[in-house]
RNA sequence: GGGCGCGUAGCUCAGCGGUAGAGCUCUCGCCUUACAAGCGAGCGGUCGCAGGUUCGAACCCUGUCGCGCCCA
């Protein structure tokens, strides 16, 4: 067993505990986890940020997780390239303002409240106070209303943020753990409500009764944002409309839509139609009379260029309905099944054989009631095709009419699109590219935003509606919520001026049924977490914020939305950087994800790389690049940590002490190290200020490892000994090690903060960052490489000879470039020591640096 | 189909107009008082393909093929 034991000898002045015996990377996060939390390490100052200038300030947007989910190493690599950012501001001297947020919202949370305790959401009931679940989950699922939900929700997310938080710490994520928010908090909801109804107030926000894509599964509305396409397998069924002229043929993948069709369209240049336009047919087998029309969205290459138009069966139909203003006639249902009534002027008797059926059975029973009736030519041709999805549905989206709430985007609005353009042109992206998916997404946009969910876990619309006197809501004239009430739930809350016994009598009110999008809160991250609605003062000091770190498949969703509430409420940017990390794809190039089954649970690879050698590899990945999940890399970040605690104990091993000050280098070959280094600290800072970890992180590592193995291994003798050239190279030590722990510090917290500690004070993460003008400019960089290409020879003469490096040389000749010679022999003694030669001699040559080398004769054992 | 990005050593990636680079892997060595979970040395590439611009192209331009992500 070893124990870290103290060496006073080499501990220096102001050190904190020396350096141990056998140092070792294992139980580092354990330790300075801890210490970080008792030292408030991390601690946002609010006071001394609300009195310093704006610039000296940095927050950042931290991605809320969903607490709920699982996290897998593309979140670890994610996550971390934000540290190390954070980690620089801070060594920079500025106030970093680093919150995290739990995202408790959203289906994931529901569907785990309802498993767990066996319930479920009734927002029809009102709210129990002594509600308690029942110990296990029943057989049959207790209907609770939704305050009560909501209450079981933050209880059982609470338990999942602890247990994220914890990982988190493990990461080593300087986050300031006294600032959290909740995405499902008092503080949260009042914020999206009193934003929303701010936006109402402006006519950014607005209800409207519209066609909207709907998941039969889930049973509620979705947006544009969470639409997919999948390809799926259909068929073209073939079917005559009749007329005066004779049959109209029509081909269509949704024959059982037939009762819904309210006219024929082709495009207005199709020769073949021109002679039907303005002209009436009757639909097969319901007889009923529609017109056809000429439209520039009909495609004339498909199918037989003429189609149905049904309300509704795609988006098409939709703007066919609303620019043709055609009648309606909407047959799916809610639960995607056929209307039981049939629409006006579509005849009782033929429709009453599809009446309750399922899409699909409905299709089965048009397709034979249309081979009766004779109007299907042919067998269906199958064919696959796109179909819209909700992007966590299974089954095909239905488009049915409903009253929801939008927020308006520049979808409809040219000028609105304009403005949003723009904005985005106000960001700073990196990488630069993803400015195009922003671009893209908005100018592609054809509607407003719909944020209501027919869910119950979320933030409600704060309002409510008047009951007329026979009991309808009077949609026009809604009851808002007083801001000063907020957050409220109408569901359980009652509107001013009324009493719940009023609550769905006529001439009483209901509540707003629904939920605001998952996007319509989180939307609202840095107003919550800058404290918009709670800190007003905090609020102007670090909004907009500066940093926005994300994934770029929700550049349209989450980065989007939250440009457009900042514009509306703000008249700003909600912030200055998007930072835009890639995706950890697995050795096929797949992007990781839980629902692949191809994730990789981070806290295996953490506990056997250690921390520091994961975050290693995850600076490893530019900004915006994806990267592979690869164990074989881990093991070099590991490396390159223990290096950095073993080099860290020989050099306080050999005197290097904090006591040691640049004034004390004097040797030629210390003085180029340290001119090497004061350009590497230049390289690196310039990196890092363009968000460019991974090149500031290369570039020290380059010089580090040319450090350990060149210059350390040429100075070690002589720093042994004693006088002035063993302090110069003492000092040279000393200035080197601290200067390269502050440069790793960001991306390896863990064992440089280890290695600062036996010989500092206070927190590496809270040194400054370095500069070049702390270290000497006198110097020759080029005699250390010189020196290092000699050592170099003596190695390789070695090495070919297979012999112990530490072999006698008997005569050793270097032959370099003449411009070189006084720099090879500015080191000579060093050289002389570090290759153990007997007899060096330095003289010009031809070409490059060559190195002679004849070995001492090896006495018999 | 559109947008964006990427194709450089077996792998992961730098380089982005002036004689091909690093790390890992692999091979051969070495117990060397910071480090054997280490150290030293070495092998390894017509820079996806085809044209063009240039005194000179991995790098700029055009086309093309392949991969990925997003959108339709």
């Amino acid at each position: 067993m070893t124990t870290d034991i103290s060496t006073p000898d080499a501990a220096a002045p102001g050190a904190g505990g020396g350096v141990p015996e056998k140092p070792t990377i294992d139980g580092l996060e354990e330790k300075w986890v801890q210490r970080w939390a008792d030292e408030d390490t991390y601690g946002f100052d609010r006071d001394a940020a609300l009195s310093a200038p704006r610039e000296r300030i940095w927050s950042i947007d931290t991605p809320p997780p969903t607490a709920s989910g699982s996290l897998h190493v593309g979140h670890v690599f994610s996550y971390t390239h934000t540290d190390i950012i954070a980690r620089y501001q801070r060594m920079r001297g500025k106030h970093v303002y680093y919150p995290m947020g739990w995202d408790d919202n959203g289906l994931p949370t529901e569907r785990r409240v309802q498993n767990y305790y066996g319930v479920r959401c009734d927002p029809s009931l009102h709210y129990d106070p002594s509600f308690e679940p029942p110990a296990k989950p029943g057989k049959d699922q207790v209907p609770i209303s939704r305050r009560n939900f909501v209450e079981l929700c933050m209880q059982l997310t609470e338990e999942d943020e602890a247990e994220f938080e914890k990982l988190w710490r493990r990461v080593g994520l300087s986050v300031d753990w006294k600032n959290v928010y909740r995405t499902i908090s008092e503080s949260s909801r009042a914020t999206a409500q009193r934003m929303f109804l701010r936006n109402l107030a402006r006519g950014e926000a607005y209800a409207q009764e519209a066609p909207t894509l709907w998941d039969v599964t889930f049973r509620t509305a979705v947006a544009q944002a969470e639409l997919e396409d999948r390809e799926r397998p259909g068929a073209y069924h073939r079917i005559s409309f009749h007329s005066a002229d004779g049959p109209v043929f029509i081909e269509t993948t949704r024959p059982e839509l037939l009762p819904a069709c309210v006219a024929l369209v082709a495009h207005p240049d199709d020769e073949r139609y021109q002679p039907l336009f303005g002209k009436t047919v009757t639909t097969p087998v319901f007889g009923v009379e529609v017109p056809v029309v000429a439209h520039r969205l009909a495609e004339p290459d498909k199918g037989s260029g003429i189609a149905m138009i049904c309300t509704f069966g795609d988006l098409n139909d939709v703007t066919w309905w609303r620019e043709l203003q055609l009648p309606t006639r909407a047959i799916v249902g809610w639960d995607g099944r056929i209307l039981a009534e049939p629409p006006a002027d579509v005849p009782a008797e033929p429709y009453a054989e599809l009446a309750g059926k399922t899409v699909f059975s409905a299709q089965q029973r048009m397709v034979e009631m249309l081979r009766e009736s004779g109007d299907l030519q042919g067998d269906p041709k199958p064919i696959t095709h796109p179909v819209k999805f909700f992007e966590k549905g299974e089954r095909p989206l239905e488009i049915v009419t409903t009253r929801q709430w939008y927020i308006r985007n520049g979808g409809r609005d040219a000028a609105l699109r304009d403005a949003l353009v723009a904005r985005g042109r106000e960001i700073q992206w990196v990488p630069e590219h993803m400015r195009h998916r922003y671009d893209n997404w908005v100018e592609g946009l054809n509607g407003d935003w719909l944020i209501s969910r027919q869910r119950f876990f979320g933030v409600p619309f704060p309002v409510w509606y008047r009951l007329d006197e026979s009991g309808e809501p009077v949609h026009d004239e809604p009851i808002l919520a007083d801001e000063a009430s907020l957050p409220v739930d109408p569901s359980s809350d009652v509107p001013p001026g009324f009493d719940e016994s009023q609550r769905g009598k006529p001439g009483g009110f209901i509540a707003d049924p629904d939920v605001m999008d998952t996007w319509a809160t989180s939307s609202l991250s840095p107003q919550v977490a800058s404290g918009w609605d709670t800190d007003p003062e905090l609020f102007a000091h670090v909004f907009p914020m500066d940093q926005r770190p994300q994934a770029h498949d929700i550049i349209r969703t989450w980065l989007f939305s939250t440009v457009v509430r900042a514009h509306f409420e703000h008249g700003t940017v909600p912030w200055t950087h998007a930072t835009i990390s890639g995706f950890v794809v697995d050795p096929d190039r797949k992007k990781m994800s839980k629902s692949k089954g191809n994730a990789t649970t981070p806290i295996d690879v953490l506990e056997r790389y250690g921390t520091d050698a994961v975050r290693w590899r995850a600076a490893g990945a530019r900004p915006g690049a994806d990267s592979p999940f690869d164990e074989a890399q881990m093991k070099v970040g590991r490396r390159l940590a223990m290096k950095i605690l073993n080099v860290g104990k020989f050099a306080l091993g050999s005197g290097a002490s904090a006591s040691h000050t640049v004034e004390q280098v004097t040797e030629p070959i210390d003085l180029g190290l340290l001119a090497a280094l004061a350009s590497v600290v230049d390289e690196a800072t310039a990196a890092l200020e363009a968000f460019n970890y991974t090149r500031a992180l290369e570039v020290a590592e380059t010089f580090f490892w040319s450090f350990c193995d060149d210059y350390v291994e040429l100075v070690k003798s002589r720093a042994y000994g004693s006088g002035a050239a063993a302090v110069s190279a003492q000092a040279a030590l000393a200035v080197a090690l601290d200067v390269q722990l502050r440069l790793f510090a960001p991306v390896l917290p863990f064992v440089t903060e280890e290695v600062w500690s036996w010989w500092q004070t206070g927190s590496v993460h809270r040194a400054a960052w370095p500069s070049a003008s702390e270290l000497p400019a006198s110097g020759d960089p080029a005699v250390v490489t010189a020196a290092a290409a000699a050592l170099a020879g003596v190695r390789k003469a070695k090495s070919d000879a297979k012999v112990s490096m530490r072999a006698d040389v008997e005569t050793a000749t270097v032959r370099a470039p003449a411009d070189q010679v006084a720099l090879v022999e500015a080191a000579r003694s060093d050289l002389v020591d570090a290759g153990r030669i007997a007899t060096l001699t330095i003289e010009p040559g031809d070409g490059e640096l060559t190195v002679d080398v004849v070995l001492a004769e090896v006495p018999e054992a």
